[in-house]
DNA sequence: CTATAATTGTGAGCAGGTAATAATAGCCGG
DNA sequence: CCGGCTATTATTACCTGCTCACAATTATAG
């Protein structure tokens, strides 16, 4: 009895887990127990209900899509000298990791060295066309990441940059980018 | 009295635009109207409920975070070929927009290309180390990329890729990348 | 066989609503 | 100033998805 108890809530912890849209009822169908059983098993697993579940996944959501989503630059400007250099920082945060190696995914990194270049043209109509990158090495959560994009060339159509990446002071990310501003 | 109704619903709009999570009560407090005026209002304008608002809020979460956040890969992979090659599709939404250009954002198409890249090197540890790309031309949302990444080099620790994304056939990306297989 | 654990049932109550219906307030033209 | 209209407020019944408290039943291990 107690084995099945337990492989009950593990089931519903990770079947909450990836799908917190699930009611009470729903649960004790699928499991083919009481309503009430749901309910005690969420009070001893110390999840909450249905609707609060909802709240925070959307709480999350008013948070996470700004980790990468909409936001023109990703991570925080902190230094801006328009045609000269832009730097930005941004926290490595758990929610950009690749769970194999449990180091922050490469396209965090290149986003936030990305928009800050594009940050840094200061044109309504730049656009990358070329990088040439290098991830020097593995960067994990928590690290605080400042970037630093500078301007090294400037044609007519075109602005050619170095951005790189540090972490205390170790540099983890450098790269060459030409961006285009026909317009 | 008519002018005073609309303004008032036009600022319930923007409010609970930028907030879904106020109740009826707090918007009937901040308007110091009565809770059924808000009711009304929300009638009139199509705001359905607090839950609703917040359930339609935390599905767009779930969607979001898959656009570009936790996903092993991002995309749908198409087809896989161990050792050789590899192929994903990725519909290009809004949320994945600059909104100066209206044009897709690098760091999508470079998170297609480089989440794929780790998907082909198949190993438990494979980080991106280096990477040449180039953005041929801009993408739009409604774009359909297909990404095809072709092992072109294997050594010890080390993988050479090439990795292009094409939109209707035409060619939006190509980049050659490294990967570090180390352990 | 019995003590304990697990499960199920019941009833009250709450938040944040919908829906329907009715009463009241404010204003405007004639 | 009064009828008519819109806007606002009030009232009541009902809904979902719970919580909380308490009781009853069933299973099972010792």
């Amino acid at each position: 009895m107690r084995a099945k108890k337990r492989q009950r809530q593990s089931e519903l912890q990770s079947l909450l887990d990836d799908n917190p849209f699930l009611t009470d009822q729903e649960l004790a169908e699928k499991f083919a127990v009481s309503i009430q059983t749901i309910r005690l098993d969420r009070m001893e697993l110390g999840i909450p209900e249905l609707r609060e579940r909802v709240k925070m996944v959307a709480n999350d959501a008013y948070a996470k899509i700004k980790s990468l989503g909409e936001e023109a630059l990703i991570g925080d400007l902190q230094e801006f000298v328009p045609g000269v250099r832009a730097v930005s920082s941004l926290d490595a945060t758990m929610d950009m990791i690749y769970d194999r190696t449990m180091t922050v995914r490469a396209e965090h990194i290149f986003a936030q060295a990305n928009s800050l270049a594009i940050c840094l043209a200061n044109s309504s109509e730049a656009v990358t066309v070329q990088a040439s990158i290098e991830f020097l090495r593995p960067v994990y959560a928590g690290e605080r990441l400042v970037c630093t994009a500078t301007i090294s060339k400037r044609e007519e159509k075109r602005i050619y940059m170095e951005v790189t990446t540090s972490s205390n002071d170790a540099v983890v990310f450098a790269g060459k980018f030409i961006l285009d501003i026909s317009v």
